[in-house]
DNA sequence: TCATCCGCTCAAACCGCTTTGGACGCCGCA
DNA sequence: TGCGGCGTCCAAAGCGGTTTGAGCGGATGA
């Protein structure tokens, strides 16, 4: 059924249809009635094409996942970042588009977006410090919302993004309050923001101390359960093994959770944790008393704020840059106490 | 640039630009060689919209993600999986569009993908036994592949699916070889197939020596880290504890393990346990001797078939429905041995 | 030498919708 | 009665490509 179809049915013009079907005022209240009756009946629905090729929109968002180089792996974030997006979209009859483009070939796909015209606008992810998409897009002139920020772009921008130099620094000064001071982070990739941001939390809890971080205890690397093992099982059989771990996913932390046990310790007694936790649907640190102490922040909400900006920006052109800093809550589990003396090494396995 | 304006830089008609630009013979090659080579220059790129409305392809390939009613979660697998899809697109320049569509209104969701035109073709995640959504889709008209099966269903359709019956046969055959007797059965929700299929396996195993499954020892829900932990919980527990548990995901083997450790009890000597493995990227399984004695399949192969078998399908109309069925590898790791006499419970917690 | 064919190119129709610029009939007002 | 205004509706011109059918000049064959 198309549109011409269905005006010939009504001995409409399609004019008076396609006004009737959009809101337009100046079509009768009955005619109005007639034809949405008639659409609803033959089960009429615009050619999303054709449409968007007349109107010049294309109802569409696109999300550029980038892929690291070295292991093509998509982060489970994305997933409940999408999730918190994709509500918006649907709910405002947008579709949701995602590329996965390598690294290297991302500004090239940004300009293919553009000039295509598959989308109206789109998602940034996983920006890094001074990332030059910032800079190609304003260029461009694709509206665009970045999920997080990037530190030195020159560019003003919008963008929706957690505290996460203030969550790593209250989470370091817990654990030098409950008397840490080896403390181990187990970062993500610092080529990406976040993960300078959180390390800059991190040294400023300890500079404030007047401790100096210690390079040999800071690691940054895809965030993964394996990263999280390999990293704190080495920590741990060093005569100075660290008494405390900040890891930067729950997915890390369950790694160095695993070490801490294989180890013969026990986590929250012997050796301290704390993660921050994007509240992740299908791991949920939401126990009585929560496994791990942790930073929490609901990436899916993050998903829904910037969703909601980048289409009220595309809608109403007039808006300037929005910015959302998301503030995490600190939740406090079972995985942190007070320093130990010493680790008591367990061989008992 | 748009091809009229390049046609006129050229002083050659849009045809020919065209033609020139997607291969077709009548052109001379000089000619052609000046076309791409103005369109590189100018960076042309044609229109998606307009193309696609006069082919009336739209180059993009649909995931409609259903949303469970309950909880609102987007799996985990399915980063993977469309991590896996979304190569193949890229590589034969479609687009991948995600709607994520709760459960009831999936019926409608692809209607509307149909008539609005929106995409080629589509994938179907998570069938549930007997779905309904392959009879809609085989009568509205629009290809697809089937991630998973849908036992009952009357059309014959393309599917990748991984043989799970047989995986979760094998699991349990391993356990009863071990001398296991109480296995309890941590499944994913059962309204889906897949979760029927590792139930039959189960139960065909303990049959086959003559055992009747415990209606008790067998659970169904949402695959996430805490209801696998509440569940094995609850079960460690009880008097007459199982002494092995078979997961339906790494993620709630996780829980699984968490609530073991809890108990004061060592996962591989005093409780065995079984996970299907997905293979994610986040969440590999993959030491020198991996953690979790497991079912092993890379969802992100599937990800990759389906697309293929789902382009191919498009491009060549006369294709049949195909079928691919991935077989899981059965790896040993850690986190099974023999049964234990009986259970030593450890209150030093 | 003339008819035919081939290689290359073009003008115009078309894809299905939106939107501009009227047209038409009817009302109220002077 | 005449005229402007309003409420409805329509024909046609886009949107930016692809594709059909035809034209045109030069080479080929009889």
């Amino acid at each position: 059924m198309k549109l011409r179809e269905l005006s010939e049915l009504l001995q409409l013009s399609q004019t008076t249809v396609s006004r009737a079907l959009n809101g337009y005022p100046e079509v009768s209240e009955a005619t109005r009635r007639r034809v949405l009756e008639a659409a609803r009946a033959h089960g009429y629905r615009a050619n999303v094409r054709a449409r968007s090729l007349a109107t010049g929109r294309a109802m569409a968002i696109g999300h550029v996942i980038p892929l690291t180089v070295r292991h093509e792996m998509v982060n489970p974030v994305f997933s409940d970042f999408i999730a918190g997006a994709g509500e918006v979209y649907a709910a405002r009859g947008y579709d949701m588009v995602l590329s996965l483009v390598p690294d290297e070939k991302q500004a090239e796909a940004y300009h293919e977006l553009k000039t295509k015209g598959s989308v109206d606008g789109l998602i940034v992810h996983a920006p890094a410090a001074g990332d030059k998409r910032i800079h190609l897009l304003t260029e461009i002139g694709l509206p665009f919302v970045v999920h997080g920020r990037a530190t030195d772009a020159l560019d003003d921008y919008s963008w929706v993004d957690m505290n996460n130099t203030r969550a790593f620094r209250r989470a370091t000064e817990l654990l030098l309050d409950l008397g840490h001071r080896r403390i181990a982070l187990v970062n993500g990739l610092e080529s990406l923001d976040f993960a300078l941001r959180r390390r800059a939390g991190f040294e400023a809890a300890l500079r404030a101390r007047g401790l100096e971080p210690d390079p040999g205890l800071i690691f940054s690397d895809e965030m993964t359960e394996g990263y999280g093992h390999d990293t704190a099982r080495a920590l741990l059989a060093r005569p100075d093994a660290p008494t405390a771990f900040l890891a930067s996913s729950i997915i890390v932390a369950i790694g160095i959770r695993r070490a801490i046990e294989e180890a013969g310790l026990k986590m929250g007694r012997d050796v301290s944790v704390i993660t921050h936790d994007d509240d992740l649907g299908y791991l949920q640190n939401r126990a009585e008393v929560p496994v791990f102490t942790a930073t929490r922040s609901s990436v899916r909400e993050a998903g829904r704020q910037a969703a909601t900006i980048l289409l009220d920006q595309i809608e109403n052109r007039a808006e300037g840059p929005v910015h959302v800093m998301l503030e995490a809550e600190f939740i406090l589990g079972q995985s942190t106490g007070p320093a130990p003396k010493s680790i008591q090494h367990d061989e008992a396995t």
